[in-house]
DNA sequence: TTGACTCACTGGTTCAAGCCAGTGACCAAC
DNA sequence: GTTGGTCACTGGCTTGAACCAGTGAGTCAA
């Protein structure tokens, strides 16, 4: 490896430096979780460097998510929230009437958060390729798209978009409504003979785009998880998927499951 | 939300316009992957901005991953590689001999690369406390931690910790070797009375430390996923788990399950 | 032909200075 | 007491200049 990138060149460069000595600070406890940090210009003046070299430096500690910024007032150290476990249960029957806004209403209720689940779109279109690939359905079969935001404490956590034959939905809440009513929205495929029966889980990461960073409210440093939840009746046919973006700072997933041969 | 961070503020900024206008010329195809974007002093002059301005548009596009720079070269559109997808059927029995090197092996051929494993460290240690609790045994009770360092291409993709309990590995090929034979360091645990047959997968996504950075060589703007995998027998007793540190940019996890009541 | 060298060009980093805008403590006027 | 303004302080961003170090094409002498 010849070529070498920003950070490996600048490993000894004074931003780098001063980076370090803020993050082995931190580590110590000199600086606790929501302290304020000395200003850029007092950092400067006791690095010996200009302010522009100490703003690098606090932007990779805000960019390693170690540190939040807020202008006007200061450099505050950051503190690890909670996580908010999601996984396979999520989808089990007995979970489904737990609380009214379902799983991730209890919990976020378990971490102490009050949770709020907005449904901000319902509509009927063509489905985007992947999402077609994962319904197994043709590419022009309409399909119900329900845009979900969830949150706690007023701060958003997930996008989730879920996307079904309109077939299967139409004239249930399902095409129609908010509300699922107390089974949530797998009562509402079984009723319509879809019960949830296995599922499917592609997960990656990623950084937020600058879009996604503004609507979720994503602080810098903070990358997201990208999930397609794909689920399938009891005869393996898809029927309902859903794209999850998730605060990668406030989510974990948890899956436990058997190994087949 | 009174308080704003960086980004909202430079919603307008000079720096957050030609940052906007490369993602533009790169998403229609203006500049393609692999291709070099002007230089820095070329574009300061073509969006009368000063150099330092375009660094931060340029270094944003890099922390998103959408570029890469180069010293002494330039600053490159990035090509998204193509994902190495791990899940369930890592461990089942059928995968074991698919390969010399595993299911990691199977996958990297299946992408057209050259997969390297590399254990680079077996110890009898006292387990941290976070692996004490996964395994399920007192804290003061002596561990194997194998260090295994996964690569394509000659590029480090994986770091895998394992631990399991000193008394289930003693005198096996898994407490003194690097090789496993051709079943697999599952098969060696079968062989122990421990066929896996439950797994738990607890999934994060994180930005990497810097020495995560340098040591799995990850660029600028990548998260890691981070993975505890813990292994179960036909008695649900856990007898492994492994901490996996993963590139985001280029590892995708995919799981099928069933759905329990 | 080949290898050493030059040189223009690249990004990486720092300097010194300045203006802008949000924050919050303080204080005077109501 | 409450209100509204002042002001010192915060980070956000830009300017313009400079030096460093890696790259690679082109040159020139052995």
């Amino acid at each position: 490896m010849t070529t070498q990138n920003r950070k490996d060149h600048a490993e000894y460069a004074q931003a780098t430096e001063i980076a370090a000595q803020l993050r082995r600070d931190i580590a110590e406890g000199k600086y606790g979780p929501g302290d304020r940090l000395p200003s850029q210009r007092k950092l400067a003046e006791q690095h010996n460097a200009v302010r522009g070299t100490v703003d690098r430096a606090i932007r990779d500690l805000v960019d390693e998510g170690l540190a939040i910024t807020e202008w006007g007032r200061g450099t505050f150290v950051r503190q690890k929230p909670q996580w908010m476990r999601f996984g396979r249960r999520r989808y089990s029957r007995s979970m489904r009437t737990f609380n009214d806004l379902g799983p991730f209403g209890a919990e976020a209720a378990a971490q102490g958060k009050e949770p709020f689940v907005d449904c901000a779109a319902i509509d009927r279109i063509i489905p985007p390729s992947d999402v077609a690939e994962r319904l197994e359905i043709s590419p022009d079969t309409e399909v119900v798209r329900r845009e979900n935001w969830y949150y706690a404490d007023a701060e958003a956590l997930q996008l989730g978009v879920t996307f079904a034959p309109w077939s299967i939905v139409e004239g249930t809440p399902v095409s129609n409504s908010a509300d699922m009513g107390p089974e949530g929205i797998y009562g509402q495929f079984e009723r319509q003979g879809y019960p949830i029966t296995f599922i499917r889980e592609e997960i990656t990461a990623r950084m937020p785009s600058p879009d996604e960073s503004l609507r979720l409210q994503i602080p810098p440093g903070v990358p997201v998880i990208d999930l397609w939840h794909t689920g399938y009746d009891d005869q393996h046919r898809p029927f309902e998927t859903t794209h999850f973006v998730m605060r990668a700072d406030y989510s974990a997933l948890d899956y436990d499951m058997p190994v087949e041969d």
